[in-house]
DNA sequence: AACTATTTATAAGA
DNA sequence: TTCTTATAAATAGTT
């Protein structure tokens, strides 16, 4: 409908293109509004140029409406929207099991807590106490495990340290014996210069004092932990 | 386009309006496939008859997604589409943050029922301890309390019952009284063929007996609450 | 954007 | 529905 015949096929040049858009665009709005007027259809029109910018043409019952009524029509598509719709619900449903299950658990803890206690009952509050003496006596019975084992651990680690302390202390002598001959051989004029720093005792001393401390800190209190300890187990 | 002008409005007669629906809407396809190929467009077209009927065209490039690209581009749609589907992803979040809730929740019940211990520290151990012996003292603070609300109620019960008892020994007692009377006004020649059925001590018997129930309940267990104190209170 | 020669769409009738 | 045909409408090419 033109001065001259057209070809079905995309117009290459980009200027006439753009412009028979324009009047073949308006043409089938006109077109599509006509239609929905005289034969009281519903009608949806969606044109996206080549430039991808919209257009588009929908009968009064909004755009929105026709897609939705579309989408409910065609069933190929409802089994695709379907799984969300669904999804939606069931998720709404796990998530108040979730709440609710979490509100009984809170619940819980406050009445473990010793909270709340007014909506119990006195063979609720009996159920209770029974609960948290079990619990508290397997608390303890771990506890004192545990301390034990710490405590243990501790002996054994001084009775290392002390074993080594002696055979350092051990060695040491024998080295200042042999000191001491191999000074008296080449210094025999001058041999009292070279005063003994190793004596016996020396780190014996050490060893002493360490045991003195251990002895006093456990009389200060003799079931409670040391200080010292607690500090080594609770790392 | 036709032997006569055409105003537009709704056509009345029903087969005019279906034949021209079915001509205006072929016209109405082809064009749009026109633009389509000619303007290298996007074009999705949806007509619904009267009647329901679905007449749909696209490009090539399918009416799902031209719908999808719609929907992407209509920013309004945009805002009523995307909350459903950003739910999704905030619903999982939500769904694992919930979950993640509930484990915490179930390992403090855990541990204070003093079960999994094995993760817990000294410190841990002295903590969790301390908590449940605070909950402990409430929790026997709270039932002391019900124990003795109890007692008192049924004291105060006790009372009342002793009270109308006696009022209603006295009464009757009374009333055995002026029939006495009235038997030996009437009955002046046999006076000792009706043995007197209420003398004194007939409802007394009961109450005693009801004091003696009480009293040897009690003996059984001095701390302990009776069986049917216990019923009473648990109702 | 306006013009206009032509093609196309379609109303009415069969 | 489809075909025909007269005619209205759309629009390609031009200005």
């Amino acid at each position: 409908m033109g001065r001259g015949r057209v070809q079905l096929k995309r117009i290459e040049n980009k200027i006439s293109r753009q412009v028979t858009f324009s009047k073949r665009r308006t043409g089938l709005i006109k077109k599509a509004h006509e239609i929905s007027v005289l034969c009281d259809a519903d009608v949806a029109l969606i044109v996206f140029s080549t430039k991808g910018k919209l257009y588009e043409y929908s009968t009064h019952s909004s755009m929105e409406t026709i897609l939705e009524r579309y989408e409910r029509y065609s069933y190929a598509e409802k089994l695709l929207t379907a799984p969300e719709t669904e999804t939606q619900a069931s998720w709404t449903l796990e998530s108040s099991k979730l709440k609710a299950k979490i509100e009984v658990l809170e619940k819980n803890i406050r009445h473990y807590a010793g909270e709340e206690l007014e909506q119990l009952n006195l063979r609720d509050l009996q159920n209770v106490e029974q609960q948290i003496e079990t619990a508290l006596k397997r608390i303890r019975t771990k506890k004192n495990q545990v301390m034990h084992e710490s405590i243990s651990e501790l002996h054994k680690k001084e009775k290392a340290l002390q074993e080594r302390n002696n055979s350092l202390s051990k060695k040491l002598k024998e080295n200042d014996k042999i000191s001491e001959q191999q000074i008296s051989r080449l210094q025999l004029p001058q041999p009292h210069l070279v005063p003994s720093l190793g004596t016996s005792s020396g780190p014996f001393i050490g060893a002493a004092m360490r045991e003195e401390e251990l002895a006093q800190t456990h009389a200060v209190s003799a079931t409670m932990m040391p200080p010292w300890m607690i500090r080594h187990i609770n790392q």
